[in-house]
RNA sequence: GGAGGAGUGGCAGAGCGGUUGAAUGCACUGGUCUUGAAAACCAGCAUAGGCGAGAGUCUAUCGGGGGUUCGAAUCCCUCCUCCUCCGCCA
């Protein structure tokens, strides 16, 4: 969430993001009303201070009297104390209720766009950034989709993760599942080798974590619930691996923390079905590779650049032709202030496949993580976070499949060869 | 899962109802001394929030939450975590 002084000295900025993100009219109000709740914030808390101040220097008297034997002189300034016990009670009640009641409309405010997020409704007005161009790989008339090779080559099965599980649930066995481990391999080595420290984390959190990363309240529905311990099944490996700074004061030396992590990931997707979601393209379990940046807020936009071609050079290794779009106002995530989105050309759908989400969040998420540094100055202040895929694996399978099949099999790019141990899928 | 013990500042460790936001040591930062370093000495060293132009001052925080009391790090309840023993187990 974006810090209340923030929104104080920066109101009309604030106001220009939420139109960026088409918030009109009456939803712009949200402002006024964080404001608002603030200064009534502040009141209170004066009010409450000065008795709490008053009632503090009685009750030390009161010791003092004590201790010279003043038993009467202290029962007066007992009942004076006492009498107002109920006003404080009832402003601590007023104080709590506010306090709720501005981080619940602090919630509702989303993060302010970057300058170069363009204005847009959907998704079909996101920018491209960067285009492959016209030659996109054309199969012909007998290119099959990726859920028609891994029948035919035997690498996933979905009828039999239907049985154990449930629909989303893909199962991979053989070539397959050798060909998953092979990428996982891969990306975590080249995330090693661009400097990022490698984590397994757990991958089921606690509500505070899940609460800090941004998941609660906004995706509860999203996110499976182990309800008996109160845990939470994660979406993706940005939630336990930022988590690892929550609460923490970084020296500025630190800076940039790199890191990276393999995890499945869970994911409710509920309510999408059709033809969208066939195949590998939305199911709920897949695997991926994150990378998650820690850095000086005057710095994070040069992180968002380093980690954009960090996943191009990974989507170039592994011969994919992809374009990168920066989303548009209205397709943005609630948190991020600048995000670009990578998509592969799936050949045989004949269509673009979402499969890396790059973003700075500025401080948006690291108010709510509390990661914060001291730098030269000695104060404390927020840093930034970043995080992208890099890379999910199931569209990634989904695009290698279809691009690369052959009537010997599935010739499998250069830079993977070895990680999954054959050149050919046949 | 059962029984017992414990959680205090970056770390170690006092305090166990009254001016204690918290002794002391270590670490860290600045200074004195020194050609330089070490040692020694002096000073500083938590976070969040309110009020104030500022100096400053007030409030809250001793694992989390709640309670008793004029007053709680200290007493009570509850949850969490760690340690020891027993049981179970990949």
């Amino acid at each position: 969430m974006l810090q209340v002084n923030f929104i104080r000295d920066n109101k009309e900025q604030v106001l220009a993001g939420l139109q960026t993100r088409n918030y009109k009219g009456e939803q712009l109000a949200i402002v006024d009303k964080v404001l608002a709740l603030d200064d009534q914030r502040k009141s209170t808390q004066t009010k409450l201070d000065s008795i709490l101040a008053a009632n503090n220097k009685i009750s030390k008297e009161i010791g003092g009297l004590y201790k010279q034997g003043k038993r009467e002189e202290a029962e007066v300034l007992k009942a004076q104390v006492e009498s107002q016990k109920g006003k404080v009670k009832e402003l601590e009640e007023e104080m709590r209720q506010v306090k709720a009641q501005l981080t619940d409309a602090l919630l509702d405010i989303p993060n302010v766009p970057h300058p170069n997020v363009p204005p847009g409704n959907t998704d079909e007005d996101n920018e491209v950034f960067q285009d492959w161009g016209n030659d996109l790989p054309d199969m012909g008339e007998g290119a099959q989709p990726h859920w028609e090779l891994g029948k035919k080559y035997n690498l996933f099965d979905f009828e039999l993760g239907v049985k154990i599980a449930g629909a989303g649930f893909p199962l991979f066995r053989g070539k397959g599942a050798r060909l998953q481990r092979g990428l996982i391999n891969f990306f975590l080595d080249e995330a090693h080798k661009a400097g990022y420290e490698e984590f397994m984390p757990p991958l089921l959190v606690n509500e505070d974590s899940a609460r800090a990363t941004g998941q609660l309240p906004d995706k509860e529905g999203q996110m499976y619930h182990a309800t008996k311990d109160n845990l939470y099944l994660i979406p993706t490996a940005e939630v336990p691996v930022t988590n690892v700074c929550r609460d923490v004061i970084l020296n500025e030396k630190d800076f940039p923390i790199k890191m990276t992590g393999h995890t499945p990931c869970f994911r409710r997707e509920a309510g999408s079905y059709g033809k969208e979601v066939k195949g590998l393209n939305r199911v709920h379990q897949f695997e991926k590779v994150e990378i998650v940046q820690i850095v000086h807020p005057e710095k994070s936009y040069e992180a968002l650049q380093e980690m954009l071609n960090h996943v191009e050079g990974l989507l170039q290794q592994l011969e994919l032709p992809y374009r990168i779009l920066t989303l548009c106002g209205g397709d943005l995530g609630f948190t991020s202030a600048l995000t670009y989105d990578f998509e592969v050309y799936s050949a045989a759908q004949k269509r673009w496949l979402e499969v890396s989400s790059v973003s700075n969040f500025e401080t948006y998420q690291s108010n709510r993580l509390k990661v914060r540094f001291k730098g030269g100055d000695k104060k404390t202040q927020l840093a930034h976070t970043l995080n992208g895929s890099a890379l999910a694996l199931p569209r990634i399978i989904a695009a290698l499949l279809e691009n690369n099949q052959t009537a010997e099999g599935i010739r499998l790019p250069k830079a993977i060869q070895s990680y999954v141990g054959m050149e050919i899928i046949s």
